[in-house]
DNA sequence: AAGTCGTGGTG
DNA sequence: TCACCAAGACT
């Protein structure tokens, strides 16, 4: 007979020094009573609708809590229940989202509202399997979801999470490899609580969020810092672990900001891949493509347009947009945006719609009075700004 | 697996 | 100013 290695466990594979079950119950004990006394007033813990928490828990991806409140408090009022959500449309959505960034989850959050109605009769599915199935949620939300909604041992590893456990226990793990997120889980499944997997869950994101920060973090004034090895070893200095990122890549583009005799402005669709992908924007022209070859890779960011650039940049709308139009002299003004790796330059114009041939890309007219009824992304909404604010000489 | 996707806040 | 961070998911 031959036996079989008995497989590791990652904790094993880690050399994880997990607790024995005395000291796991009084950590438990430990967390929750700080969290009774100490949790913050959300207005997602006023509820326990499914619905309700999954649209938090949405939201709070990559987001802060101040920021989430105010659009969560709108969202709920306006779409109650996951019916409503699924029978909205994309625009009502998306203005409904307007300034919260990363919009692909609110079009996630549409497909999934759809799924529940096709396969769970518009009640939010309670199996843990189902909700891991919807569009939009991965093992984070899902298992965030089932603990604080439906109650069940699930964990949910986000970045505080990580971070929490990194200090805990001295862990020499990258938080930022997504193949760790693991080890993580499978510690979370060993700690979580079994009465109050919800709550667990909660209190160590409250934890993260409040104490045990990334910066300023003071370990002694932790409710579990007799349990944390990094500050009874003093090595909380190095946790967590976690890789640097890479620098941003810089952007120039002309924006032009066209009405025509209505007093309508252009608007152009964005493609429906990258980055603020379907949101609605002004014209931009790249200005590289206005230079010549040999200048191309040299960013000039808020410098003003050459006559060259300035005739290429005619050309360029005329045959890419159908469009003959009448520039002011002078630029505007410079506005710049910034993304996660992406930063924009951008020279801002107004100009005057002088005859318009075909129009090859999705663009709109829309007048100034109907802004409020369309989703405009932060970019669009600065440029806006900008060639209403009155210059003085 | 590593890139990509927004925005606002902070030291 | 700039780098990093915030209740991640998708490709």
């Amino acid at each position: 007979m031959t036996k079989k290695a008995p497989k590791l466990t990652k904790i094993e594979e880690h050399n994880i020094a997990m607790w024995d079950e005395a000291k796991i119950s009084r950590f438990r004990q430990t967390l929750l009573s700080w969290y009774d006394d100490s949790k913050r007033d959300l207005p997602w813990r006023h509820t326990s609708n499914p619905y309700y928490i999954w649209v938090s828990e949405i939201m709070l991806q990559q987001t802060q809590v101040d920021t989430v409140i105010p659009y969560y408090n709108r969202f709920v009022t306006t779409l109650p229940t996951v019916k409503d959500l699924a029978e909205a449309s994309e625009d009502t959505l998306l203005k409904l989202w307007e300034g919260l960034g990363y919009y692909s989850r609110v079009r996630n959050m549409k497909v999934a509202a759809n799924q529940i109605v096709a396969e769970h009769n518009g009640i939010f599915p309670d199996d843990f399997k189902d909700i891991l199935s919807l569009k939009g949620i991965g093992p984070y939300t899902a298992g965030a979801v089932s603990s604080i909604a439906f109650n069940k041992v699930q964990p949910a590893v986000d970045g505080n999470v990580m971070r929490v456990l990194s200090r805990l226990f001295e862990l020499d793990l990258d938080i930022g490899k997504p193949s760790n997120r693991l080890v993580f889980e499978e510690m979370i499944r060993i700690l979580i609580d079994r009465e109050r997997p919800g709550d667990f869950n909660q209190a160590l994101m409250d934890l993260g969020a409040t104490i045990c920060t990334p910066k300023n973090y003071k370990p002694e004034n932790s409710p579990v810092k007799e349990f944390n090895a990094s500050f009874l070893n003093e090595t909380w200095m190095k946790y967590p672990i976690k890789k640097s990122k890479k620098k941003v890549k810089e952007e120039d583009y002309i924006v032009l900001a066209l009405s025509n005799n209505k007093g309508e402005y252009l608007f152009e669709r964005r493609g429906s891949k990258g980055v603020l992908a379907g949101m609605w924007s002004f014209i931009m022209i790249s200005k590289a493509d206005l230079k010549e070859d040999e200048w191309k890779s040299f960013p000039s960011q808020t410098d003003g347009l050459s006559e060259p650039e300035m005739t290429r940049l005619y050309k360029k709308v005329k045959d890419e947009y159908g469009l003959t139009i009448e520039l002011d002299n002078e630029m505007k003004g410079t506005y710049t945006h910034v993304f996660s790796r992406l930063k924009w330059y951008l020279n801002i114009y107004k100009g005057q719609i002088v005859n318009e041939h075909t129009m090859a890309k999705q663009t709109s007219y829309i007048h100034p009075d109907q802004f409020s009824e369309t989703a405009f992304p932060v970019p669009t909404q600065k440029v806006w700004e900008l060639i209403n604010t009155i210059t003085l000489f």
